[in-house]
DNA sequence: GTGAAAGCGCTAACAC
DNA sequence: GTGTTAGCGCTTTCAC
């Protein structure tokens, strides 16, 4: 990325015209001749308008180019058809797919839904939280970054708010969960079954509940199996960088493990890479199964073994509890948990 | 994804209440003492407030848990520091690289980023636009779906765009673009270079400018080495699912290809799933070049040559040019290139 | 330095 | 059925 060159070069005059008056019902209204109340009915497609006055205002509206103010209705209006859709990480494939879960859900009902980028940073989640708050959003759908999200501000003005993936503490919302203990239990379980001996595990930070649950399946299955709850667990940040750091870590331990359990895909990554730069042969020295079905998962070096989520539907579901909870404000919370699937390829294949 | 288990119970009683009355400046004003102007200068920090009031503002505004509102203030002020950046498929790796630049950058300067998934549908980015127009975002960037993109209505208003990716057909506007035509001739040459004989081309639909523009280097390439133009050129849509058919068929041909330039890394899954369905081995029996430097190429087996494109700088240069327009909307517009840089690795090694 | 008042564009009462 | 009017919450002249 170093090397980049770039032209500049100027391509002409600009055609935006700052001047450009933006057209308003009382323009529509008096090119078709009628009353700005008669727009805004016809307009909304309101049944009490006269077919031919509504077909002049329609018309007028399309010469005019008019398009409605969407702030000054949301503001008359007191509320607006957009839910905020705040995950952690946009380059997480597990995301953006529950991010088409929530949009489909969403368009099908007129909604609109913007989508916040928290980066797994508490600080952010909670500017956008504020953001979403002060935007006026009918609801809001987050996974939350840590164990101390602010939501309570959301619950104290009465918005609507649903957690997919982690849960919030302390708050009785509605949720929407994976399995992921017991995918982890069934994911170690079988590492054991292929006769693994060292199993280590690398996964996200202490406090992100997916991250903690997914170690603890991970230590229920040693436990089943008597095994002494192993040392060779590392902790780090979601992401390829610190999955690389620990793998390296665990690698140069007096003990390396046998086998890993890898929390998400792009730790796998991190992972995978350590492993090449070490010259250790995944599935033949190294047993790994890891979180996320990503779509380059069984093209790897040996295939690799995966838990696969049901990320859409965590999106579809999360969204339509969050507009279940909008229509219904004093319906009682519910949660909903997910079943994630182990698929055992060659990298979990004891040689 | 089939067997799935859903547990679904209530968890008690929901804190949210519908009644909650909403904090406005008059109630901070009530509170604080004061007029309503002088509690909106003094959240707006406005110098010329005594600053004893100041604090008893903030101190009531706190008190209260008053959040502004938005739509009401960009009623007013008749603009929002929000930029909308459409974008063709927030699964791809590649876009929302740039999307992380784009945010970057506004963030910065206090502008928040939505962010709309057109999915490469003219229609939905036609959706999206109208939204953007509606919500009288201050400024639009998007990498158009087709060559049919309706962003004249942009320019008719005179809200600032910016085209990023792929460039708007018939439009001056501002553009932010890689060599990705001197990128595919590059990736092409060296294919040539490493003795293949029949290079064939997997890329994007007709009218989508990259896709064209990737054949096109292609094509150049072969010229200058006096090949006669291929038949081994396949267009589908930018995704897994088309590339793994056109490969089949490619696969199927009576003199099928020898190497293969795929035009994106979604692309790249579906091809090397198609080669490992037909027990071809990339590399070995098919050289590969790909673009996009997906974090799992090199891991694949044999490591994936790429063409490595700068998709965080395309993003970060885009939101600069339109923060710059929106600050003078009479500047030339201007067209900027990035150069793209060739990773050789061993599946373009002729064995 | 501060307050009173107007008004951004729209919709929803309320008249007619 | 249609028009008149008030007002959503905020910022911003304009007086003082």
């Amino acid at each position: 990325m170093t090397e980049l060159w770039v032209i500049h070069y100027s391509t002409g005059y600009c055609s935006v015209r700052k001047g450009a008056r933006v057209p308003t019902v009382s323009d529509v209204a008096a090119r078709a001749g009628v009353s700005t109340a008669t727009v805004s009915r016809a307009l909304n497609g309101k049944p009490t308008v006269d077919p031919d006055l509504a077909a002049r205002v329609r018309q007028a509206a399309d010469e005019l180019g008019y398009q409605p103010n969407g702030p000054a209705r949301n503001l008359r209006r007191q509320e607006a058809a957009v839910v905020a859709l705040i995950i952690s990480d946009v380059e997480n494939p597990f995301f953006t797919a529950i991010a088409r879960g929530v949009e489909d859900v969403a368009h099908e009902v007129g909604y609109s839904v913007v989508l916040c980028n928290s980066d797994e940073s508490v600080e952010k989640e909670n500017r956008y939280l504020d953001i979403a708050i002060q935007e006026r959003v009918a609801g809001v759908i987050l996974s939350p970054s840590g164990p101390t999200s602010t939501v309570a501000k959301l619950a104290a003005r009465g918005t609507a708010y649903v957690a997919v993936d982690r849960p919030l503490p302390g708050q009785d919302s509605d949720v929407v969960l994976v399995d992921t203990r017991l995918a982890a239990r069934e994911a170690t379980a079988h590492l054991i079954a292929q006769g693994y001996e060292r199993i280590g595990c690398v996964t996200g930070p202490a406090g992100v509940r997916t991250a903690d649950d997914r170690l603890a399946g991970y230590r229920d299955a040693l436990k089943a199996a008597r095994r002494r709850t192993s040392k060779l667990v590392r902790r780090t940040e979601y992401k390829a960088a610190g999955a690389h750091r620990a793998a390296l870590d665990l690698l140069a331990q007096p003990e390396p493990p046998d086998a890993l359990l890898i929390a998400n895909s792009a730790m796998a990554v991190g992972v995978l890479q350590a492993l090449q730069e070490r010259g250790v042969r995944p599935g033949r020295d190294v047993g790994l199964v890891a979180f996320d079905d990503a779509p380059w998962a069984a093209l790897v070096d040996p295939p690799l073994s995966v838990v696969a989520q049901p990320a859409y539907e965590l999106g579809a579901v999360a969204a339509r509890l969050l507009l279940a909870r909008i229509a219904d404000p004093a319906r009682p919370p519910t949660a909903t948990t997910l079943g994630a699937r182990l698929i055992k390829r060659a990298s979990s294949r004891r040689p």
